[in-house]
DNA sequence: AACCTTGTTGATCATATGATCAATTACCGC
DNA sequence: GCGGTAATTGATCATATGATCAACAAGGTT
């Protein structure tokens, strides 16, 4: 259904091992993005980068180790996407703003549903439940520190920025969770959470509503 | 695992059409509960009742269907011991109060796992995302009406209820999700919680935490 | 150009799932 | 007690999954 080749034809070029693993990761991400974490199977990946299931299952200890892994780099990616985005923010508080506007858009319900695949599957794949772990904690350092310079500055106010950090991110990911089934609602609950971040981290309000309307 | 008669022994007591059904939903809920919604296998449920997965797949039109009357079953009850739980709470506050504890409380967890699944699983079963719509706009009907009613006493000061409920709701389902993973820090974001809730209903600091220092 | 390392295949297992259907037999009504 | 309805079974399909391994052949090396 797009630009890939399938169809394993008998002798398929030869690729470095290092080439080829990347070749599998990279299948493994797309497939995950488009289908979700479940619709990374042997023969799947293998399809997709016309290759037998055999050679797939050859670079990869188990399939799950492939599902923990992908879920990883899949987040991994987001976290450093969203901290480009924010770079160009001047002070803590604007970048607070675009945080909350980057990580509410509709553009992020691919990501949002290898989250939920994550969280459900993660019960049966230990890999993958360690890898979730690991990358809530990476996501919380990384709101705890933008939190944290914010104090420094003056600019926010608060007891528990790791606390409220945490908050954040479950407010962020409830809702996400909540706009995969209902979509609707988004635009005024934006709103709200930017009012809650002003309320718990003791700015002005409308501080973090800049421009943009929501 | 438990007091549950396996091994289908020949000519199995026969039952009531609608005696076996509610069985099977049992069973169904039980298996739900303990394994998440994967774990709802038409060999699962057959044998967890001394029964033949023909007969389990007699009494059901297919196992996805099986899958979303589960949850649905498993989120109404959870709906209906909240509210019995908040029945005596006398005014708004007090019972969203209780509302927050509860529903933070470790002992959901394998509702919120079931949720979580359903969240997942939704993308795949159409039946299910159905469910999970419904079962979502039922848990935001009960909270907008508690909401609704503080606003009218006056003690809940809120522009937009429904919009509350959502938020709410989100964070709540958000730090649940969380919790899944890492259990620690459940005390303080329980107290962050009540806080948000204060301020975005315009209560003052500190009602929301009654008795419970957490 | 021959060789040999090794990336790749084809065939095959083992398992788990949902689903169907004729045959059986338990139980209710007469 | 007998018979017939229908709940239940046993056998069987079809499919999808992960995984393994001997055999093949592509491509760099000599």
């Amino acid at each position: 259904m797009s630009t890939v080749q399938h169809e394993p034809r008998p002798g398929a070029r030869r690729k470095s091992p290092a080439a080829r693993a990347a070749e599998i990761a990279v299948a493994a991400r797309e497939i995950a993005l488009a289908d979700g974490l479940p619709g990374i199977t042997l023969r799947g990946v293998a399809a997709r980068i016309g290759v037998t299931p055999a050679l797939v299952s050859h670079y990869q200890p188990s399939m799950e180790v492939l599902v923990a892994d992908t879920f990883s780099a899949i987040v991994a990616a987001e976290i450093g996407e969203v901290a480009e985005e924010l770079a160009p923010c001047i002070g803590p508080v604007a970048a607070l703003a675009a945080l909350i506007d980057s990580l509410l858009g509709p553009e992020r319900s691919s990501v949002t549903a290898v989250w939920l695949d994550a969280w459900s599957l993660g019960r049966r794949n230990p890999a993958l439940a360690v890898e979730v772990g690991v990358q809530m904690d990476a996501w919380q350092a990384f709101v705890a520190d933008l939190l944290r310079r914010g104090v420094g500055t003056g600019e926010f106010t608060a007891d528990d920025t790791e606390a409220v950090a945490w908050l954040l991110l479950g407010i962020i990911d409830g809702l996400n969770a909540h706009g995969i089934v209902r979509y609707g609602h988004a635009g005024s609950l934006r709103g709200l959470v930017r009012t809650v971040a002003e309320h718990e981290l003791g700015l002005a309000a409308g501080v973090l509503s800049h421009r943009d309307p929501g």
